[in-house]
DNA sequence: TGGGGTCTTTGCTTTAACGCAAATCGCCGG
DNA sequence: CCGGCGATTTGCGTTAAAGCAAAGACCCCA
């Protein structure tokens, strides 16, 4: 989909009139990264809004020896580096191109007249802010109060759904589930067996199922 | 302080024009809560935004067994229900009184249209928000990465800041230091007798020093 | 001054999570 | 078809965290 478009699709932007997104699209940097590229690293000063236009990015947490996965961001969503708000604020979280992609990024100069002229765009700023506040307390609550356990259930629920009663290809690593919920990959193992072994899923070097989604539904929610 | 003069001296209230802030003032809906007293409960839809005027509040998650203390608000600072901006989306947090305190609040209708009219209140919001996500982020990455045993050298430097080579009273039970950072009061206890024993705290049943800073930050800051 | 209630401390036991290393499997290119 | 590479699986030992229970210590108030 071509830039304009994105824009007029997202809410953000989609109230702006036809000449101030066009001005965006004049002032854009968009760039191209291949599947693993870095976009930005964790503690970079990068004061950016962007809108994925193709692909998939993925923001992670770093530390010495592991990695998170906090989520996704397809086709039309919306992103920021902190400082792009607040001088000199580090990036919380580093930015990977989960497949080939493309964005487009805008400095503060080019926005901010915008926010502040406009007040339904503003506003829809907001309510994305809060969604994803409430997205990231949805995070801190699996992993104060729930165990490995717990986590790959929801993992499992949220990325294979369509796999209840039919096998799929497992199309993920493991390395890849253990940064999605703060684990090792032996772990993750481990519990998937432990899992079928329990008659929830089954599973083999290869394929996957769910088998009982009630009782992963169960395991997933006790918070 | 007047409430008045509290939204004066809040960067998302002190744009506005006397009119407004009075208006304000007059559609604020205040309470006063003991301490201990429940403002709202996790889960509820409680669709306001507030200031706190006296005293103190403290957002809270919960499950089953265990709570966590997520932040303070002190006087002055501004929190809201998610459903303030978004219909029907549930309280994450619980907010309980920490002391006796006030707090004043609005409903959507009353703030919505000053948003939509003054941008620069939206964008101070904004903000905020971005504040409160980079603090978030914190949290969540000390649950992802750090041990019971950095999150607590962490907290004692937070909070035990000015007990550097001085002895304070131990003003937290142990209850509520394992609820701001994810554990049990059994754990909290031992984890302070054994900094007690590498030398870095000195404690005993009622007061407590920080007698080697540089390595208790040491300890916290393995990210 | 004594008793109840709350908070702290500690010993013991159990479970969850981790790390390392070896074995195994599946796939791809030659 | 073979070899190699990366991903998966599993066994084993270790550490971190939690749970339970009992023993102290402290404070408040009658």
């Amino acid at each position: 989909m071509k830039l304009l478009e994105l824009l007029s699709h997202n809410p953000i932007f989609a109230r702006l009139n036809t000449l101030d997104k066009e001005s965006l699209v004049q002032s854009a940097i968009t760039r191209n990264y291949q599947k693993g590229e870095w976009i930005t690293h964790l503690g970079d000063i990068w004061p950016f809004l962007f809108i994925v236009e193709q692909g998939c990015v993925t923001p992670l947490k770093e530390s010495s020896e592991r990695s998170l996965i906090v989520v996704e961001l397809g086709e039309g969503e919306v992103f920021w580096g902190l400082s792009f708000f607040l001088d000199d604020v580090p990036m919380p979280v580093a930015l990977v191109a989960q497949e080939d992609c493309r964005i487009s990024m805008w400095l503060i100069d080019h926005i901010k007249p915008l926010l502040l002229e406009n007040g339904q765009m503003s506003w829809e700023l907001t309510r994305l802010m809060v969604q994803r506040m409430q997205y990231a307390s949805d995070i801190l609550d699996e992993f104060a109060f729930q165990p490995v356990t717990g986590r790959l259930a929801r993992l499992l629920l949220d990325y294979f759904g369509d796999a209840v009663d039919d096998y799929v290809t497992r199309d993920m690593t493991l390395d890849e589930m253990a940064a999605r919920i703060g684990t090792t990959r032996e772990m993750v193992c481990r519990q998937l067996y432990k899992f079928a072994d329990q008659g929830v899923i089954q599973i083999n070097r290869t394929e996957f199922m769910i088998s009982n989604q009630e009782r992963l539904e169960n395991i997933a929610g006790k918070i």
